[in-house]
DNA sequence: ACGGTAGTGGACGCCGGCGTCCGTTTAGCT
DNA sequence: AGCTAAACGGACGCCGGCGTCCACTACCGT
């Protein structure tokens, strides 16, 4: 449906969209989710009447801006799976995610807090959720995983992972890098 | 020197700054740091004015309203000192400060990004990571302490603790224990 | 009790972000 | 090339937080 509309638009307002689209991802990463909607305008080079158009609320634009980094995520989930030492798939997924999220500050707190109205991405979220779940279970019977271990575990961590700042990007993915380091040391049985 | 202003304030002008910082406090640790200072001043029952004018801006309210809990930490951290045996004092530290932090969200940013100008906050963080420096040398000396542990791991979980969000205080509070039960366990030899 | 002064808080102007309207521009079809 | 509807963006008004000024209030020494 989203790609019937973006078909029916005209060409100079498709990629319009899609510039505000790129700005918007960008920006969200580096500068987190409080960025300025007329800033976002600016540097795509619109006028926020455009902006506006195409994405009513900020929560719009994030739910889009976001859905590739929501596939991302699934990609890491289901390489996991695919890895025939399930354990070695789970600290695969731990590193990469923590990585992925140190790397975007702003899809760090919309995979945390969930925008109410966002269906589509809570709904990716979920069925990443679940897969995830499934990979700890397969982990846990190799014996390298803790048995008392549980999802909320893992969602503890990806979620003090998001707690993780620092100056800039690379010295974030550092930080990040050790912590999951840590995390999995935890983790270990 | 803090004291000799309080003392030459007038009864009622000392009187509404204690009242001021008491409710900055609570407002803080509750609603984080983005509170308004008029919801400050308009629920310690007094002007904007007189807020301002005791304290000039919000860096200054925040620096004086967290002395105390900026005293618990050292408290915290002294206590673990005194531990006979350092590891469980380590132990100890690492679960209390995290609850501290998760009871606390406004103190929480405040001890990692560290304001500016705040210097005797920054002082007395010195300190603290002084004493937790030589509290995690000997602690790793009873060998219960994994030997390549540095401070940093300790900072590194404690701003990750501060990326542990919920809806309300309780929920922080069990999160955070889980969290630093996880810590320790990565710390340990 | 009363005068002087420290203290107060309501009111003001400023700023920056938000969301919308409307006159102008431009793509795309004939 | 010319026309029409889609698309654009500058400009506007609104709101909420910020910091300050000044006429009023109340504490405290005499």
């Amino acid at each position: 449906m989203t790609e019937q509309l973006t078909r029916n638009l005209r060409s100079d307002a498709r990629d319009n969209r899609q510039r505000i689209l790129d700005v918007a991802r960008t920006m969200f990463a580096t500068d987190g989710m409080d960025v300025p909607m007329r800033e976002i305008a600016r540097r795509a080079g619109v006028g926020p009447a455009t902006l506006y158009r195409r994405f009513p609320t900020k929560e719009a634009l994030a739910t889009e801006a976001f859905a590739e980094q929501m596939d991302a995520c699934q990609v890491i989930v289901d390489e996991g799976l695919a890895d025939p030492d399930p354990w070695r798939g789970l600290c695969q997924v731990i590193e990469q995610l923590c990585e992925l999220h140190a790397r975007d500050r702003g899809y760090t707190t919309a995979f945390t807090t969930a925008f109410p109205h966002a269906v589509d991405l809570a709904a990716k979220r979920r069925t990443a959720l679940a897969s995830l779940a499934d990979l700890t279970l397969r982990a846990r019977d190799t014996g390298h995983l803790r048995p008392d271990f549980v999802l909320d575990d893992l969602i503890l961590i990806l979620m003090a992972n998001g707690g993780l700042h620092a100056t800039s990007t690379d010295a974030r993915v550092a930080a990040s890098r050790r912590f999951a380091a840590l995390a999995i040391r935890a983790f270990r049985a």
